[in-house]
RNA sequence: GCCGGGAUGGCGGAAUGGUAUACGCGGUAGUCUCAAAAACUACUGGCUAUAAUGGCUGUGUGGGUUCGAGUCCCUCUCCCGGCACCA
């Protein structure tokens, strides 16, 4: 009679009887003060855009959780908590498309998500829950905004920004990929724009050099660098003919300064005006101001367009060498680009490639200055080697000399050594509706009269107390008329309007709504207007780890001793300082594809807040892990493939326990893995074999007495060890293929020892988290599972299985013959396997030797000395 | 172009320099069934052999180090990711 599938294992029944449980008796409720061990296991929040959780979301969390559920049984007091990145773009995007308002769609979403979240079996703490689109969240991110204005890292500036005609607002640089904007992938355009930008640049330099020290996943170290694209060289000073005008040039090869046969600025560059007044020939200056323009019309992707032909134009005027004191002509071309270095260049052709080809085109003068081998032709762009035709530097050799010779330069005041970084400024503007209205007012009576916040008193007392890494800068024009949000207007609130669409031409949807900017200057009293751009999605989430500390705090961000909330500070004193000690974040765990975004912004926030005094620490994560993502069939899942897997009809055929242990099952963490459906099935009938097994009501009988049988107990222990140090690592994969191997075992035998059972479940607990709580109880142990103690191992069960057995001449090893197995493990035994041996029988007959010495070595190699 | 990472059965993937292919999927055969499904049992890299506890071969290519290489070193090929007219 076959059984019902029902009588002996309903998941769902399971699942259910002991989410109440956990709920009712608040299991995994933390008191974050009473802490003794505290662990910060964060996983990167979701944005509640789609039409529920995606099958990458469950990867993600349920793997976070059973690295935090292991933790936790090791004795850790794990925080592992979560909320949404409900504002922004992507759900905004989302809101549009299904034609509801953001705000609505934004409640349904939230629903929606925790429900499916809770149903994954997370040890999440849901009263510490955090949306970004909370106002008593987004007073704070609005807040921090102002911090940072106030410490001059949030300013105004006209520039050259990324704007997506599609989502119709600016973007961030890290926001553009590969000229297409992240989001929705349509091709960036360039405007002039005057926006707010965090001087993330100012931080490059700490961001860069203390990536070494970070326990963080190489490739988001290494994405990192490059993205801040350190370049170390010499900034140098040429010499206008017959102007007072200098040109600064940065190179990374001072050692070439002889080989620069002439200048090459960018058409955006400031001194062209300047420079053309000089010039004498009108054919010269139309043919310039024709050059500028023809490049400023060109859009961005045009100029960079991989394999154009270089274009530039002489300028008419000419250089002084610094060194030789010739003159050089300066051209105007658009490979050079304005926004790095100094938007000017000396142009080294025969030891550059791209010099070399404008040189060639152009027919400008090539200078050798660097010695090449000689079956190489003109174009040698050797970094290093000799120096030639060079008067005073000849025979120093790049790259070992080049200090010595950007000492020589700056000895000579002609230059200095500088650094320069790929990294740009954080546009934080956005001209949208769905996100934390900027908390800036604008008079333009104090702007005419050159006024701002930095004028005022309150400014001058902060800057008295401020740290030395921050100076506060006197009103710059760019600043002028504007005054930060007092605090206690704090929330400015995003007011619920129908026409949120975004308008394009860089206005905001608020700027059509009078009542909300509408307002009067704080300093001056009269009519002002607030800012009607809201803050990038990206600052909101830059900070969201710190405020799941304080979610029940009204009037601290998050845990500080800051004297800015000095009656918070006194009235909070113990608590605060107990929170303090989860920070910072122990293990962080989310997508790679954040590497330059979400990853550095958190980074760069922390270190500006530490510089203010609010936090002790200047990194946000010890530890970082990247994991990889889930495809289907070989592809990115998506709705155009028709391939997306969600979890919903999954967790309610199998049960959420079937679908974690598979999605850990599936691929290593950190690189994904392929979802297939005969996969899962095999899993559920692990599950469903591994209830059986352990089940009460089944067949087999628990042997109570203590277990002696060693090769038992060295199998379980080797099970443990190896377990302990793949969950460690995050080897979820590994770890559950011993947990399967160890099954097949188990399920040979007739009985099993109680102590099997229980190190069964409790190894698989944190896959598994409601089969092994239901099983742990049949099996008669105490609730809860995820309260006991992680099984540890012992040394003395875990003797190699494998010896190899070689035979050392004159102190080298000659050669492998035989290989013991477990019985082997004294010598007069290995002696009886080795002689046995069919290898060695041949071996010692071949060469008549006798073995006279045996050296055990542990686990590895038995060596005979013959 | 530059910087990373990778290539192992029919498939996903295991292997601190020590019996390559753990674990799962798929496949084959069998048990149970009127039958099928489910479940269970056995086998499953290739070639060869079958009297075997047999032989040979095998981790993208070609070489090297080592008693011993998927693993370490060098060459090449291909794939994936990031950056890219950044001076």
């Amino acid at each position: 009679m076959t059984l019902d599938k029902k009588q002996f294992f309903d998941p769902q029944a399971i699942t259910a009887k002991w989410q109440e449980r956990w709920r009712l008796d608040r299991l995994y409720h933390i008191d974050l003060k009473t802490a003794k061990s505290p662990y910060f296991c964060l996983m990167m929040f979701p944005y509640p855009s789609a039409e529920g959780l995606h099958i990458g979301n469950i990867y993600m969390q349920t793997g976070t959780d059973a690295f935090a559920r292991f933790k936790q049984m090791q004795g850790n007091d794990v925080f592992e908590p979560m909320g949404l990145d409900a504002f922004g773009i992507h759900s905004e995007n989302y809101a549009l498309k299904i034609g509801k308002h953001p705000m609505e769609q934004g409640r349904l979403a939230q629903e929606n998500f925790y429900r499916q979240m809770e149903s994954a079996g997370l040890m999440v703490d849901w009263s510490k829950k955090l949306e970004t689109t909370d106002p008593n969240y987004y007073k704070w991110t609005q807040w921090l905004f102002i911090q940072m204005f106030k410490h001059g890292l949030a300013v105004r500036k006209k520039a050259k920004v990324n704007f997506c005609p599609s989502c119709k607002t600016v973007l961030a640089d890290e926001q553009v990929i590969d000229g297409k904007c992240e989001r929705c992938s349509s091709l960036v355009e360039k405007r002039d724009l005057e926006q707010w930008f965090f001087k993330i640049t100012d931080y490059a330099k700490r961001l860069l050099d203390n990536i070494p020290g970070l326990d963080w996943d190489e490739k988001i170290k290494i994405s990192q660098t490059n993205w801040i694209g350190e370049s170390k060289g010499a900034e140098i000073e040429f010499r206008i003919k017959n102007v007072e005008l200098r040109i600064k040039v940065f190179t990374t090869r001072p050692d070439t300064l002889y080989g620069a046969t002439f200048l090459v600025v960018a058409p955006e560059h400031v001194l062209i005006d300047k420079i053309l007044k000089q010039v004498q020939d009108d054919n010269v200056r139309k043919e310039v101001n024709e050059y500028v323009k023809s490049a400023q019309n060109k859009s961005e992707q045009e100029r960079l367009e991989v394999g154009k032909e270089k274009t530039g134009v002489f300028s008419g005027c000419y250089a002084v060498h610094p060194m030789t004191g010739k003159q050089i002509p300066i051209w105007i071309a658009d490979y050079v680009l304005a926004s790095y270095g100094t938007g000017a260049i000396m142009a080294v052709p025969a030891h550059d490639e791209r010099d070399f080809e404008f040189a060639t085109k152009y027919n400008l003068p090539i200078k050798q200055v660097i010695k090449t081998p000689a079956n190489s032709e003109g174009k040698a762009y050797a970094g290093k080697g000799e120096i030639i035709n060079s008067v005073e530097w000849n025979g120093l050799v790049v790259p070992q000399d080049i200090n010595k010779i950007i000492y020589d330069i700056e000895k000579r005041n002609i230059g200095h050594a500088k650094e320069n970084y790929h990294l740009r400024d954080w546009l934080i503007s956005r001209q949208r509706y769905w996100g934390p209205p900027i908390p800036m007012v604008f008079c333009e009576k104090c702007a005419k009269e050159g006024k701002s916040w930095f004028d005022t008193e309150e400014a001058k007392e902060l800057s008295k107390i401020q740290n030395s890494k921050l100076k506060i800068k006197n009103s710059t024009p760019e600043a002028h008329g504007w005054y930060p949000v007092g605090d206690e207007e704090l929330p400015v609130l995003l007011p619920f309007i129908e026409d949120f669409k975004p308008l394009g031409s860089g206005i905001s949807p608020l700027a059509n709504h009078p009542e909300f900017y509408n307002t009067k200057c704080p300093v001056c009293g009269n009519q002002a207007k607030r800012e009607t751009d809201v803050s990038d999605t990206f600052l909101d989430s830059s900070w969201y780890f710190l405020r799941y500390l304080a979610t029940d705090w009204q009037y601290l961000p998050f845990p500080t001793e800051n004297r800015e909330f000095s009656t918070e500070v006194t009235k909070l004193k113990s608590e605060i300082a107990a929170r303090k000690r989860f920070l910072p974040v122990t293990i962080y765990i989310g997508g790679a594809e954040h590497a330059v975004l979400h990853l550095l912004y958190a980074r760069f926030i922390t270190m500006a807040l530490h510089d203010m005094g609010y936090l002790d620490f200047e990194e946000p994560f010890s530890k970082f892990y990247a994991h990889g993502l889930i495809i289907k069939d070989g592809a990115k899942m998506s709705k155009s493939k028709g391939n997306v897997i969600l979890p919903d009809p999954l967790i309610k055929k199998f049960g959420i326990d079937t679908v974690r242990l598979y999605l850990r099952f599936l691929g290593p963490f950190e690189q994904g893995g392929d979802f297939r459906d005969t996969g899962i099935e095999g899993m559920h009938r692990f599950v469903k074999r591994l209830y059986k097994l352990l089940a009460k009501d089944q067949n087999t009988k628990l042997q109570e007495q203590k277990l002696e049988d060693k090769k038992r107990l060295r199998m379980l222990h080797q099970t443990i060890k190896g377990v302990t140090e793949d969950l460690e690592a995050l080897r979820f994969n590994t770890a559950i293929a011993k947990l399967m191997t160890y099954y097949n075992f188990l399920s040979t035998q007739q009985d099993i020892y109680k102590i099997e059972a229980k190190v069964y479940l409790q190894m698989i607990a944190p896959f598994a988290p409601h089969v092994a709580e239901e099983l742990w109880e049949q099996i008669g142990e105490q609730y809860s599972i995820h309260k006991s103690a992680w099984p540890s191992y012992e040394e003395k069960y875990l003797v190699s299985e494998k010896v190899n057995i070689a035979v050392q001449i004159n102190g080298k090893v000659r050669d492998v013959l035989a290989v013991a197995s477990e019985e082997s493990q004294d010598k007069h035994r290995v002696m009886e396997i080795v002689l046995a041996s069919e290898k060695v029988k041949r071996y010692l007959g071949k060469t008549e030797i006798s073995i006279n010495k045996v050296i055990y070595v542990p686990g590895r190699v038995i060596n005979f000395i013959v």
